[in-house]
DNA sequence: GAGTGGTCTAGACCACTGT
DNA sequence: CAGTGGTCTAGACCACTCC
């Protein structure tokens, strides 16, 4: 049956992974028990434990108590994404960063914010607004709601010098966040910022972060008909 | 130092988590090794392991042997997304999900695909365009190629009545695969079938799924103007 | 070379949950 | 109730890599 040795739990992984892709296992299959496959495989069954939770992980295997293991139906891969750090995105292209303040004030945000970070509609948040440049040219726009309740010392910073997302990184820990992809079409103003035509398409990344239950920062940022984001499987 | 009793590997984890957004542990430090940590919280190395490393995935810490634990620089939290199954995501919202083939036929690819599926410029492939409806109405438009070299059978399937995306998931297994996210604005021929107005914004996805080294399929899915898609932090 | 994380083991008990 | 995965432990050895 295991035609090489099979000592580490990324053995019992491949192994695994290799019954499931031939179908040695079918999808909706109950597959033997920690303690069969560890006798089986010759190893503990911590190893084998070890090995079959990175394989539930990646939504390949359903894991219950009693139950058993079963091979998941719909295997509901988890793709992971590496939130874009936009420096780096541009730098690692070997382009120089650089990063323009538009806007910056203070006011009692639209609904639809308010809304989206569970502000109350009297409180006044900081709004900046800018661009983030690669050689000179436009890579993103950037529009951003900060809660300066939740998020001290804002007013000692200078958001035309420091780019707002990595001194927010840095300063003001989150516990979870949200993030939202989708399409628009650059209005007038948008397209003037980023030096693209009114009406091309844009990709748009919304992305809300928390402190627990308060909300610190909302962020909208608009890339360029031919941005891609890519992630692996 | 630590409150509350300290036991499990999740105790470990918010405890580490809790120095870090506390800044008691800075960008950038060191922190104890394992065997300290062990000795501080009182349980086994083996449960500060895992802590740390569930801490790691998650991208807050980078670990290296010898030279130890250091708090990331730049917390490039990596955002876990449910690879989208269209039925799945239609039923959630209680609407009756249903899917209608507009065209089938094998023939040499674009170039375009030909690269990104790394085939012969000689070598046929099935070409599926589809659309996925909720309650009868569009969701999203599908267009597909697959490699019918390495996926057999495909000859006896008859991809009106199945789900193409739903037979391949169960019988051509993947070892590897690539997302990539757009935005695009409906032609006349798109905005015909997802029953938008052509100019409007689409949302894109295309994946190409692996078998090793060989490509077994390459899918193009567009989604209206009002498509959001969500990943949590 | 030595310090640190990575992993394996054998055994134990716990927690959930299907029957 | 009983079977299965979830976790903890104490100890050991290994593998990598910084100094």
């Amino acid at each position: 049956m295991t035609s090489s040795a099979i000592k580490s739990w990324q053995d019992v992984q491949g192994e695994v992974l290799h019954r499931i892709q031939t179908r040695f296992w079918k999808p909706g299959d109950l597959i033997p028990n920690e303690v069969d496959l560890a006798e089986e495989f010759g190893c503990a069954r911590a190893t084998v434990n070890r090995a079959l939770r990175a394989v539930a992980e990646q939504g390949l295997i359903d894991r219950r108590r009693k139950a058993g293991t079963r091979v998941a139906v719909n295997p509901v891969r988890r793709a992971t994404l590496k939130v874009p750090i936009i420096r780096q995105e541009i730098e690692e292209t070997g382009r120089e960063y650089s990063y323009r303040l538009i806007h910056s004030e203070t006011v009692i945000p639209p609904m639809q914010v308010q809304t989206k970070m569970s502000t109350a509609d009297d409180h006044s948040l900081l709004h900046l607004r800018s661009v983030h440049l690669g050689d000179g040219r436009p890579h993103a726009y950037e529009d951003r709601w900060i809660n300066t309740r939740a998020v001290k010392n804002t007013e000692t910073i200078d958001f035309s010098v420091q780019n707002s997302n990595e001194w927010l990184v840095q300063n003001a820990p989150m516990t979870h966040g949200e993030i939202t992809f989708s399409a628009s079409i650059a209005s007038h103003y948008e397209a003037n910022f980023l030096e693209i035509e009114e009406g091309k398409p844009l990709f748009q990344l919304e992305r809300v972060t928390w402190d627990e239950e308060t909300a610190l920062s909302c962020v909208t940022l608009l890339f360029g008909p031919d941005y891609r984001m890519r992630m692996q499987i």
